[in-house]
DNA sequence: AGTCGAAAGGAAATCGATTGCCTAGACGCT
DNA sequence: AGCGTCTAGGCAATCGATTTCCTTTCGACT
C-alpha cells in the first residue's frame, strides 16, 4: 500500500526558522495549542484571579461551585495544561522519580520498569529512565542530573552480580534499590527470592520423581549463581540426597548449556534432571541432549530459569522455568518508594518469592 | 572535604515523618547535602549578587575571571545544582525530550532508545520515556504529561506494521518518528530501509551460489513483512530467477518458522536457501531442517532479519541476519529532533540503509 | 582637568503556578 | 439596628534562576 513512494524529503531551514512554523499540517483537529496557554489565560476567560483559577482547577480553596465549574471550562476550552516547571517550584514535587539502571538496558530492566510504571501511573508520576551503561561515572552523572531536576525519589536497578555500593549517601531524596540491593542494610531493596526460586525448582523436580539432580549454572563470582547452587544443594540434601554432578558453573548463555551437556554425558553421570541457571542455559543443554539421543523430558527433565518467554517457548520441548516476577519487584520497589516519599519510609531487604512455571520439559 | 559532617538531619513533622529524616547513613563520603542548596546560598558565599552568580556559572555577562573563580569554587563547595525546574520556567528550555512507544517497550524500543540517549547525552539532554502500551488513551496521556513538562521534543517510537497517525497536528514542539513513520508525509520519519535489507540478504545468497530461494516470513498485513517479500522477489527478478516458492506468510516465531520449514519440505519444492523474516522464523526452521536431515548451510543456506543476538548467536549454525541498526535510527532520530529544536526543523521520511551480517548459516 | 567609554557587578523584573492572608459582602442573631 | 461570622474570591509573596537594564568605578584621551 503505502511503500515506498517518492521520499521527497524536503528543504528545511531557509532563511526562516523557527521550529514553531508548523504550515503543513493544519486541518484542525482538537487539542494542541501553538504557543502555551497559562493560567491567566484561563483565569481571564473565566473572569477570575489566577490564584482563583488554580484553586478551581486543582480542588482547594473555598469557591462556588459554578465558577469551579467556570473555570474548568474555561481551562479545557483553551486546553489548558499546568506548567510543570513553575508548578515543582512552588510546590517542591515534580511528581517524577528517576530510574538508573546499572547494566545496559535490557531484558531485567523493562520488567522492572514496567512495573515500577505500573504502581507510579497510579500516582501520576513519571519516571526518567536512566542507562549509566555500567559506568561510575555515567551514574554519578545521572545521578546529579536527576537531583537537579528535583526528582521525587530514585529507583536504582541492575543486573544482579553482588549487592551494590550505595549510589549515594544523605542524599536528599529517597532511594529504593531494585532486583539487585544495595551493601548498606539500612537502604531499602527489593530482590528476588532466588533460593526460594531454586528450591521451588529442585522440589518441583522431586515431585515428578526425579532423583539423580544436576545443576548447570553461570559465573561462579555471580551472586544469583552461588545463591542458587546452594539453595538447590540444600534442598536436596534437605530429602537425604546428593547432586548428581558438581555443579558446572560458566557462562550465561546457550553455548555453555551446549558444553555442559557434553561434560555432564562424558562423565557418565547417570542423571535424569537437571535444573539450569537460566533459560539459555537450559534450551543449550536441551538443544544438545536432544542431539546426543536423550530425549527431554522422559530421560532428562529440565528446568530453567528466567521465565523468557523467547527461550522457553522456542525450546523443544518448551521449557519449564522459574520466574522471579520482575514487573512485581518493580511495582513493589515503587510503592516503597511512594510511601518513602511520602513519609514513611521502609528501611532494609526485602525479598520476594519466585514462582515456579512448568511446562513440558519436565511432564511426566 | 566540606562532605558530610554530623548531619543531625532533624525531626520535623510530627511523630516522624517527612522523608527528609535521613538520619542513619552518614559516613561522610562525597556529594551530596541535605537540603537544595540554592543560588543565593553560593552568590552570597562569594560575596556576589545571585545575578552575578548566575553569570558566573553559565559562562555569560562580563566578569573579572577571578569573580567567576570564586563563584565556581563557592558552587562546587557547597555542591550546587542548579534548579532545573527554576531554570525552565526562565528559559522556557527544558532539556528534556520525551519519547514515546506505541508497542511495549521492547526489543525494537531499546535500541532506538540507547541510539537517542547517545545524541541526546551530547547535548546534555535527558529522555523520558513512556510506554503507551499500544493504547490510544495512554498514548495522548502520555502526550500531555510531556507537553506540561514542556519537553522541548517529541519522539515517537513503535513497532512497526503500518505508518502511523500522527500523534498531533499543530503541536507546540517538534515530533520525530523513529522506526515507525508518520502517516503525513510531511512528519518527519527515520526508518529502516527495510528493502534495501531485503535485497541484501538476496543478493548474498546469490553471490554464495545460491538460486532456489524461498522466502518465510510474518504476518502479510505487516508492512515490513509484504514490503521484504516484495524486495525480495524483484531482487531475484532483477536476476531472471523466480522465487523457489511462495512467499510464506506467518507469525513471527520459532514456532511459525519449523511449521514452515515441514511446508517447504513438504511441497519438494528444491530449495537450497530460505529468506527468513526474522531471526526467530530463520531459528525455527533451520532446526526443523536439520531435524528433517538437511544440513546447514550445505544443503539450505539460511538468512535471518533482524540481528538480534540471543537468536543468531544461540542458533547452529551461527545465523547470517540482516542489520536494521537501530541504534543509528534512534541517534539519527534524535539529531534530526536538534536540529528541529534549533530552529531548522527537517521535514519528510529518511530512509536509512540495512547492513547484511554474514555468519556461518550461509558460509560456502 | 574634564569628558567619554568600557568594564564589573548590582537591582529588580520575569517565567507560571500555588497559597496564605485579607477583605468585601451576605447573612444571622440579639 | 448593630455586631459577629462565614463565604467567596482577590492580592501579593513565593519558589530559584536568568536577564535586562542601570550604576559605579576606573582609565584613557584630548
Amino acid at each position: 500500500m503505502l511503500a515506498c513512494q517518492e521520499r521527497v524529503t524536503v528543504a528545511l531551514s531557509g532563511p526562516e526558522g523557527n521550529f514553531q512554523v508548523r504550515s503543513g499540517n493544519w486541518g484542525g483537529t482538537l487539542s494542541n495549542i501553538e504557543r502555551a496557554v497559562t493560567i491567566s489565560q484561563v483565569a481571564a476567560l473565566a473572569g477570575v484571579s489566577t490564584g482563583t483559577a488554580s484553586k478551581a482547577l486543582n480542588g482547594r480553596g473555598a469557591l462556588r461551585p459554578e465558577t469551579r465549574l467556570r473555570v474548568q471550562q474555561a481551562a479545557e476550552q483553551l486546553g489548558f495544561v499546568a506548567n510543570a516547571a513553575a508548578r515543582s517550584l512552588q510546590t517542591g514535587r515534580t511528581y517524577t522519580v528517576g530510574m538508573i539502571t546499572t547494566d545496559s538496558i535490557g531484558r531485567f530492566s523493562i520488567p522492572l520498569l514496567i512495573g515500577a510504571e505500573d504502581a507510579l501511573g497510579a500516582g501520576q508520576m513519571s519516571v526518567f529512565l536512566c542507562d549509566a551503561r555500567d559506568d561510575p561515572i555515567r551514574e554519578q552523572y545521572y545521578l546529579r542530573t536527576l537531583l537537579s531536576r528535583k526528582v521525587d525519589g530514585i529507583i536504582v536497578t541492575g543486573r544482579r552480580t553482588q549487592a551494590r555500593a550505595p549510589i549515594g549517601v544523605g542524599l536528599p531524596v529517597p532511594v529504593v534499590y531494585a532486583f539487585i540491593s544495595s551493601a548498606d542494610p539500612r537502604d531499602c531493596s527489593v530482590v528476588p527470592d532466588e533460593a526460594d526460586g531454586a528450591r521451588r525448582a529442585i522440589q518441583h523436580l522431586l515431585a515428578v520423581g526425579r532423583r539423580r539432580i544436576a545443576h548447570v549454572t553461570g559465573p561462579e563470582h555471580h551472586h544469583s549463581a552461588t545463591v542458587r547452587a546452594r539453595a538447590a544443594a540444600e534442598s536436596l540434601a534437605a530429602e537425604g540426597l546428593r547432586p548428581a554432578a558438581p555443579t558446572l558453573y560458566g557462562e550465561w548463555n546457550e553455548a555453555w548449556g551446549r558444553q555442559a551437556a557434553g561434560i555432564l554425558l562424558s562423565t557418565g553421570a547417570e542423571v535424569d534432571a537437571v535444573f539450569c541457571g537460566s533459560d539459555q542455559i537450559a534450551r543449550g543443554l536441551v538443544e544438545a541432549l536432544q542431539a546426543a539421543g536423550r530425549t527431554v523430558p522422559q530421560d532428562v527433565a529440565v528446568v530453567g530459569f528466567d521465565n523468557w518467554d523467547v527461550m522457553v517457548d522456542g525450546c523443544r520441548p518448551a521449557l519449564t522455568s522459574v520466574d522471579m516476577d520482575l514487573e512485581g519487584i518493580g511495582r513493589s520497589a515503587a510503592e516503597l518508594l511512594l510511601s518513602a516519599i511520602n513519609g514513611e519510609p521502609v528501611h532494609g531487604q526485602r525479598a520476594r518469592p519466585c514462582r515456579l512455571v512448568p511446562r513440558a520439559s519436565t511432564a511426566v
